[in-house]
DNA sequence: AGACTACCTGAACGATCGTCCCAATAACCG
DNA sequence: CGGTTATTGGGACGATCGTTCAGGTAGTCT
């Protein structure tokens, strides 16, 4: 029984995650495809085989990558839909607000998550984490709502993509008639 | 006033459109990651210099192919609206077989087309093109429906992408219960 | 203290990248 | 027919890529 830790890993382990959010950063900015040893290392402040000793390749730090985020995805809409309800009928507006955030200041933050999502379609290992926040999720949801429940997540999912391609991002107004429709029940 | 078209602009003109249809497949095999003067020319049978010659550079090739490639979108969607109006009550079982279809054979195309919508999100330069089929929906459905098309829009793109990356694509019998909640007027 | 081990890092390798250069070809114009 | 021009294609340049390697550093263990 070990009772102390080797500090050698703690900071090895340290600085793994530091190169996992260096990442993310440079997928915000440049997209998947800007992700190099080198451009990680540089926006991490580490030297580049530092990432290549963290990380099998550069396909390992990308997988590690999409945890992490998928991660982030799941509790961040989880509290997400927890407000909305605890709202009550103004849960619309909830939603429309969070919605033209994630199109406002943290557009850079929705295209990697839809890039990374991409990157699921064509590597089955990701696929798990991908749908991680899906189903969590789906989960929470009483299960008579489940088609309802279906259209109101992938309408979700259309609104953000279309709103990736706006010259400007929609405002909380532009989103309301649309969020207000999506949930209003049949 | 010029009667005679210069023959060699016209072999010119249908070797770059070989060289942008090269370039889709490309995508659809290996994503826009995988796109490269020398992968595109292998792909179409002509040589490295010759992607470099019709087209300024690699960015350039990628605007050219998501033109075609929104062209192709608008045109095919218009007809499946057509279709499923045509066919009155069963729209919604035409729009869950071809929802199927771009899930399940043309899966490869459909990555592509997502992929391409990504990238617009990162060039203004694209955007017009990419949101040019959303325009051309838009554009033919009564204005009084408005909000109610829009839905329909964003769901039918996160249907797609969310069926992305499901182990194996989902059936037109599974889709139909989503695509009926989907379509029932409010 | 000495052996051990995990972490760190500068240098370098071969491969591949985008792009340029220039000669060759062939269709068009006068 | 000679001159012009658009297209073709081989070769090469410098840059950057992923990855390897060998040595150096510093905590941990006996």
């Amino acid at each position: 029984m070990r009772r102390q830790v080797d500090g050698r890993k703690l900071r090895g382990e340290k600085r793994r995650g530091e190169i996992i959010e260096a990442t993310l950063r440079v997928i915000e900015r440049d997209g998947v495809a800007g992700v190099t040893h080198r451009t990680v290392a540089k926006e991490a402040g580490v030297p580049t085989t530092s990432t290549t000793y963290h990380f099998a390749g550069l396909n390992d730090l990308l997988i590690a990558t999409l945890m992490e985020c998928a991660r982030d995805m799941a509790t961040e809409v989880y509290w997400m839909i927890d407000r909305a309800r605890s709202r009550g009928s103004r849960g619309a507006e909830e939603v429309a607000n969070l919605l033209a955030e994630a199109l406002g200041p943290r557009r850079g933050r929705t295209m990697a998550e839809y890039e990374l999502y991409l990157l699921a379609a064509r590597r089955p290992e990701l696929r798990t984490a991908a749908r991680r926040w899906l189903d969590v999720l789906t989960s929470m949801v009483r299960h008579d709502d489940e088609v309802a429940f279906r259209v109101f997540l992938a309408g979700i999912d259309g609104l953000l993509i279309q709103g990736l391609i706006d010259d400007e991002p929609p405002t909380a107004e532009e989103l309301r008639p649309v969020v207000d429709y999506l949930l209003k029940p049949r």
